[in-house]
DNA sequence: GTCGATAGCATCGAGTCGAAACTATTGCAA
DNA sequence: TTGCAATAGTTTCGACTCGATGCTATCGAC
């Protein structure tokens, strides 16, 4: 039984997310500690609790506890509490962190073959299966703050009316686990 | 430091994925399992051995040996020794095995809000990557048999020229390990 | 017949997976 | 103000994957 586009393009995104998994194992970090270091590499601020990695990820609060802990007993990553909320915990990158987050692998490269337009449109095709994916079941969006209909520029910088809290440049453009497309 | 187009192509692909691999704990199986189970429903029959199933999804032969070995004691698979080659082993799906690897998830659903244009579109891109990244270090392409260069159509079935061995129609539209694209 | 290459398997330790039970904190409401 | 449910994170459990390493059986070329 051959199979219909649909079913090919599922498997070509699970075999090349596969084949740059199986890379990562160069670093002395698993899958699913790159995916977590990665997240927490272009989330903001608000984003940054065990629970907001879990639910980008599609994985559970307990399951990411433990990814979050080893990742801070490599030194790639450092725990701080919040102040208004003793329940909740931040995770913030190391410098050793950083470094790691921004390797680059092969796909980057097999992806490169692709001229700039085609890249732009297939970014966009998967974003809204990604989109769509999400609607499903009732997952966020996790996008990028300056896209989100709570963002408000102001003269400098910028403002989130949802949280009341001004935002620096460069938090704009980062991800947002309260973000809700404009 | 925002992403460029090729980065968030590699995260889309990767969460995406990684949603995808969520959904599978449905059943009694793990990503890894249903990706085996997966690739084994759609491989040829000179391609369902555990070094294949590893070379393709970027795995080790040991690792892949436990994986297949769990999947014949859930009962979702049977092993056969070749008459040729008394090293070398083949898998086959039982009943369960083909049902559960024609099961579908909610990514399949997702993909289905693109057009049939888009979608035909956006496989070839994907198609481009992969076939980028597997150059990139020597992997095979595992395509379709009847796009290999070792494929000759004859009056009612086809013929693969390196086996030199008779094909069943069915037979031309699986993977296989050996496919070099014409 | 020897010997290297190949195919698969067993074992190891670290770590992921979901599930479930647990602690600490928060916030709402009677 | 007390009570209680919701929330955030953690711990523990058993099954399993991960790569690495070393092992056996078989094959094939010389």
């Amino acid at each position: 039984m051959p199979m219909n586009t649909t079913e090919q393009i599922r498997a070509l995104i699970n075999r090349l997310a596969r084949l740059d998994a199986a890379e990562t194992w160069e670093a002395d970090l698993n899958p699913a500690q790159i995916a977590a270091l990665e997240y927490l590499a272009r989330a903001n601020r608000f984003s940054r609790a065990p629970s907001h990695v879990a639910e980008f990820l599609g994985t559970t609060r307990g399951t990411m506890s433990q990814t979050l802990k080893s990742l801070v007993r490599k030194g790639y990553l450092t725990e701080r509490r919040s102040e208004n909320d003793r329940r909740s915990i931040t995770y913030d990158l190391t410098v050793p962190g950083v470094a790691l987050a921004d390797r680059r692998g092969v796909l980057l490269g097999a992806i490169g073959v692709l001229p700039d337009r085609e890249q732009q449109h297939l970014c966009e095709r998967l974003s809204q299966i990604l989109t769509a994916r999400l609607a499903a079941n009732g997952g966020r969006a996790f996008g990028i703050c300056k896209t989100c209909a709570h963002h408000r520029a102001t003269g400098d910088g910028a403002y989130c009316a949802l949280l009341s809290l001004p935002l620096t440049p460069e938090e704009t453009t980062q991800l947002c686990h309260e973000q809700v497309t404009a």
